[in-house]
DNA sequence: CTAGCACTCATTGTTCAACAAACATAGACG
DNA sequence: CGTCTATGTTTGTTGAACAATGAGTGCTAG
């Protein structure tokens, strides 16, 4: 399956690069083709992706790229602020990963500079992703990056990438100084209030979308 | 893929229920013949199994059922912690859930009655499932059942159902009291003593067997 | 006798071809 | 106009085949 890893990542990249539309039906002969492997390998990576919450599988009518309803979105923030919250919040004072915090930060500003606002976007999720590595847990950070990558799928499906990033960069950097400056607990408060002004705002995009 | 979810099912089934030990190398051919189906119908089977934690893969060798090492332990710790201390922390006073808690605990001291520990582990599984349900967060229920999921495999492996278990039934009846009469935080706050403890208890369990 | 090495064998990784089953579409019919 | 059947397409599953890798075996040399 050494291949097989690899063809799961280069399909969850074209996922989350936005080539895949949120709702798209995926033939397995054509992706098989495309990606020059069997059909049986190709349905092996479905079922990991499918188990990632990245593609929805309806038997015998195939897969096609998750489309997250607004009660997904829902659910999507309710996982994230209770992990990251709480990760934030029993981390311990200066966590050696916090650096990838700022990093993302940083990154993200030099992408916005640029209007590369798909890379904003990832960059984004690398500072969350960072958020919740303070756990120094590996199954944690595994299934809260599916979500992640779940959410990305989401703001593709409404189309905004632009407006609904920037304004959170500058969110971002602000929960890392209170995290320096004021510790933990004050940080993982913040952050909360931040994530529910963020749902908020993807369900309106979503409400203006006419999506359900 | 309706064919393959019950097998997923039967798999897990027979891996929670302890007949396939932790470690166990599954051969594909056999196992394929024993549940009369293909082996690619299997591999597939297997890959979701993989992505939960459940069976461990590893190239041109094949399965094995996943055999957690204390620092898989420690780390399942930190997800319960995070997890189920912040979801019940930040559940609503009286969410209809909570009877699923209190059926848990009723069924575990049925079976620990009869003395049948596999069973009194089952419902402790299903007691922390429950905890998790008051989050109203289908994500979160799915990846935390595979995490609680992975800590049975570690009890199996350190042949410990009996007297680990047997303790925690009064635990969990006081967790669900303090969280009816006191409130979720207080709940919270003794669910993560009870954690502590639980913890230490496995590790205790895992240094005498002389495990990693 | 033992260490090292080539070899054999079993198992996995992957592909292909085939067929059954379910779904979707189109056309016939009332 | 709506319903039903017929056809075609896609998925679900199987079995066989072959390459690639690992593991164990036995041989040889020292």
């Amino acid at each position: 399956m050494n291949h097989d890893s690899s063809l799961v990542n280069r399909l969850t990249d074209r996922l989350i690069a936005g080539e895949l539309r949120p709702g798209e039906r995926l033939s397995e002969t054509a992706l098989a083709k495309e990606f020059d492997v069997s059909r049986n390998t190709l349905r092996e990576a479905f079922r990991v992706l499918g188990e990632q919450g990245l593609v929805t599988h309806i038997p015998h009518r195939g897969v096609s790229v998750a489309s997250p309803s607004t009660a997904d979105v829902v659910d999507i923030y309710r996982v994230r602020h209770h992990v990251e919250c709480s990760v934030l919040e029993y981390a311990p004072r200066n966590h050696p990963n916090a650096v990838r915090m700022e990093a993302a930060v940083e990154a993200a500003e030099k992408f916005a500079a640029e209007e590369n606002w798909l890379e904003v976007g990832t960059a984004n999720m690398g500072f969350h992703n960072a958020v919740v590595s303070l756990s120094d847990s590996r199954r944690l950070m595994r299934s809260f990056a599916n979500v992640l990558a779940e959410l990305r799928l989401a703001f593709l499906k409404v189309e905004v990438l632009d407006f609904l990033h920037a304004p959170f960069i500058e969110r971002n950097r602000e929960v890392v100084e209170i995290y320096r400056s004021d510790g933990p607990g004050a940080a993982a408060a913040r952050l909360a209030v931040y994530l529910g002004d963020s749902e908020r705002q993807v369900l309106g995009a979503y409400a203006r979308a006419g999506q359900d």
